[in-house]
DNA sequence: GATGAATGAGTCTTCATTCAT
DNA sequence: CATGAATGAAGACTCATTCAT
């Protein structure tokens, strides 16, 4: 008799929107964002094609709510270890967080790899992921800097390049038979000092 | 009008295929396998779309004919460095010959990385080259060995994801600001204490 | 909260109606009835989607009401010069009273011609308007018969169509360049001798 | 063995290309351009839905060629009166060629009616159609004023008004049973004091 | 060997309509 | 009475592949 209430809406709408996301990003990740069509996404969330729509006004919509997802993910990532003032303690913190990444948000982390590697994805989605890395890159170099190392950018490159090159050996090469637990260790050792 | 001598077919032919496969080539480092036409490639090789099927039975069929065109080419590279026999000269040797590449081969080597990226492409394209890339780890592993490092698969593994790490950030992140010969120098003088 | 008596109801009724009959009439005749979604329309009338279907069993039943409506207007229009006994005084209304519709029920009028002309529209409502013109030129035959004209039908014909053609020339050919008190004026002078 | 010859080609596609245009100017002047899909275009001209993009880039292209041809038809009937120099003669002419037109090239002018009249239609379409129109009054108005004519803007208008409107009336209102040859006869005589 | 017209399955997207609440 | 989430058929368009010549 009486309609749906706003929060009823609300709560269906957010549990139709995860179901789709969620598809989605397993379908991207393992097939990558051209491969995959919008009635495959839908079949997958099992819901129609059409409702699709009813979330995101495009297919690229969809990619971009993944990237965004991603990208608060590694924003609060980042910002954990952002108060962080020893260098040397930082450092491991960030190797030590993006091995995490790679184990926890797998899937995200792939889609995110394929994504800058697609030339079919318009910049628009690649440019603020490839701004994030080179940040990232940024933020290494200043904490070399404090730690008085002699090269700091360079260093930065280098460990920026072995952790990417990590995980897409991990998530594109190697699979799960990747000694994942070893590789951070070891970094860990090389960049501290130290071992867990 | 004159009937054409045997050797003359088969000039026309390797012709007619180096044409589609130079166009293709081209095309997909710059757009992508997906995102390019089969008439495309056609076009730009000069050629009908017709005949395209006359060289190759199916579009994938020109990628694998490219991917196998890179693996010789690498395979070529491998084996110019295998007689060394001193391990610090092998070790510089290789670094020396990825960054050669990637610089030289720059369109072939996007192209790998991001046919290893799509999981669209079949396995049965994708796995030559995962093979390619563990035997080159498998490669420096020995080499480490020989050297008496002390843990050589981690090791290898480590100057593997530095190397495709530093490619990943040249070819699709940073691009030509990217300090190559920085880097390149930098790894040398890190895996054998010395510098050119 | 509390019961509504019936009076209510049927206010309620009503106004969600005219609303929604509003909001239809201002979209089909700016985008025309193809062009204009369900959703557009609900939204303009500020109720919900599935409301509309509460009114009109399908959007085709809009459209039906609001040729009804026109209808009706057009039916009180020729009404108002029915009971005239005068056939030049007849004629001269008839003109007058046309080009009245033409300048105050502009977009009505558009919506007839644009949907009499869209032969995607079901005849079960062009009919209606087909119909309509057909008694106008029939009534317009009849007064041209008492005044003596030698070939009434052509003759209504004749002024039907120079009518029609100054209300298409003005709607969409046009527009408001186009002297329409000139021809008024021209048109009553042309069939009566006078000039208001 | 020995491919098609250019003129083969040339003389194929002109045959695919006349079938894609003739079944769509019998669809579109039925059920109008909005109402029609691409689809039953090309099962009506009997070929595959892709062969139309083979043509025509886009539906809105196949549109496009419509107008044109009708067009040029329109020019070559206007050129065919331009070199008349009495103004009485070339006003029936142009009275005379209008019907003509309309009897001929019915599918034709009906397209172009509803074109003018169906909101969904680009104005990059629309306006040629328009500034036809407008240059054929203007044309009328040169004759009027040369004949001496007092007002020729209005009278100009006056029997475009007309003519358009017995083209509206008899392509989509009163149909077969609408007296073309009456109407040509009766408006020759009015306009030029003779009847044929 | 070479041509390009022809095919039709598949892509993204829109939208009238239904229905549980 | 009112809501808007959900459905699925249909639309315009693309493209790998085939084939007659």
């Amino acid at each position: 008799m009486s309609p749906k209430s706003p929060t009823q809406f609300t709560a269906i709408r957010e549990k139709s929107r995860a179901k789709i996301l969620k598809a989605a990003v397993e379908l991207f990740s393992k097939y990558g964002y051209l491969e995959v069509s919008v009635s495959r996404i839908a079949e997958k969330a099992g819901v129609a094609k059409g409702l699709l729509y009813n979330y995101f006004h495009s297919k690229e919509a969809v990619l971009k709510a993944i990237v965004d997802l991603m990208m608060s993910d590694m924003q609060v990532f980042m910002e954990s270890v952002a108060g962080e003032e020893r260098p040397k303690v930082k450092i491991e913190r960030m190797i030590r967080l993006s091995f995490r990444m790679f184990r926890e948000k797998a899937a995200f982390y792939k889609n995110i790899m394929s994504i800058i590697t697609q030339s079919g994805v318009p910049s628009k989605i690649k440019k603020p992921l490839n701004d994030f890395l080179a940040e990232a890159v940024a933020e290494l170099e200043e904490t070399f800097r404090l730690e008085g190392v002699e090269n700091p950018r360079i260093e930065a490159l280098k460990l920026g390049a072995i952790l990417d090159g990590v995980a897409w050996h991990y998530l594109f090469v190697f699979g799960e038979s990747y000694p994942l637990d070893n590789m951070e260790n070891e970094l860990v050792k090389r960049y501290t000092g130290t071992v867990k």
